[in-house]
DNA sequence: GTGGTCTAGACCACT
DNA sequence: GTGGTCTAGACCACA
């Protein structure tokens, strides 16, 4: 499967759920218009309540990320673009706070930051160009 | 004050209180040996249950960002390293993971990333060196 | 129940039932995976608020003896071994040492205590044995 | 000095105080009729608050480890035995308790761990030997 | 005055 | 029903 969910974990399990659904999409493990299993057949696959599930489902479906066709199934969207250039910086930005924070507690230096940074997305891009 | 408490999000408020002093020891704002502010003051100047703010100094006590001195106070804790270099690389590249996913959504090309990480990095180093 | 609070103690409740569990463990009195009773179920049996209760668990997890399963319960946990031998030593040293301070006020002679030492150990060994 | 005082301890300092005169007199660091430093000298040597120091020596002397004789100062008392020698064991066991929980998570096995009990105690008493 | 503990009672998110 | 969070208010030990 394309996703690991860990019951201990504190995420909750519907939000470890959506979590793996968009980090498949973005590594292209799973494409636009790939159907996904029913929450019926996932239920079954993975132990957990069809609830959560279904939850999880909602959630993608409110984000656009998946959509129900009734009666046929739930399928990856078509990706749409929202955003200006400047408000996706933004979000970046925001979302690299956390991390620099951390990366002080860790006493990284600038330069070591920026390259483990650099490593790490150029990494990240090629094993998406492969899996594409 | 050295940080924002948002009682409407999500984030515990316990959990906003822990980040924001993080945060702000990270940023140099917050020193090694400067005194924190008491538990029922904090509380009296942010309108937030004393026993809430005590839960936050607690985590982050055990956490080794603060220390308590028995009835004394509470004051920032002097830094120690704990990991090596290989580990803290580790910790960074799974932080980096969500914002990979996240900028996929975006619509991020590599080298477009690589620039706003590049420019927020070099500017949070700046800040900090300018707190300091 | 497998513990005793005594609310009279100077030991704070939530700690007393910290060693209860963690010594349950111990004795095989309490098996890795199984179920606790819920934070309020608990509180009712034994008389104290279940904020008490829930602070002593969720230090226990912090310590890795019990798991929470968001949504079901809490369950005993399987066991890991994280020290070394030479740190496992060093670990039980630092903890005999208020003990042989102790035995020199009841002035216990070597042979004597080793003794008592030996017996007890060996009886702690065989019950927990009885009890698997 | 023949203690240690850590104030960022959990341990209140009071009693570590306590612990530490317990701790040389066992060892023989401190021997009967010996002087103890004031209350006034010791808060000048390590600066504590004096009247930490006198609840200490307070403690200490109801516990009949030291005796204050009016004006001339403060002495480490002879020692007198009290218990029976079942009731002694009884003391020794109820400490070990802990010690043996704290073992089983250490995943020691019984001759393991009495091999690690013989030589500290085999060496506590050579140390004290060494000190008389 | 400082933090630590505890109670009583409420609300919320998760399964 | 499960644990998690929060408030309001109380008492205690420590320095």
């Amino acid at each position: 499967m394309w996703f690991n969910i860990d019951p201990r974990s504190s995420m909750p399990i519907y939000q470890q759920l959506i979590e793996g659904v968009k980090g498949a999409v973005a590594k292209g493990t799973l494409t636009p218009g790939e159907k996904l299993p029913s929450v019926r057949e996932l239920a079954g696959q993975i132990t957990i309540n069809h609830n959560t599930i279904a939850k999880a489902y909602q959630e993608l479906e409110r984000e656009g990320i998946i959509e129900t066709l009734r009666g046929r199934g739930t399928f990856v969207a078509e990706q749409r673009m929202t955003l200006s250039r400047e408000e996706r910086k933004q979000v970046i930005k925001g979302m690299l706070e956390r991390m620099l924070v951390e990366a002080h507690y860790l006493q990284l230096e600038e330069e070591e930051l920026l390259e483990i940074l650099e490593e790490s997305v150029r990494e990240w891009y090629r094993e998406r160009r492969e899996q594409t």
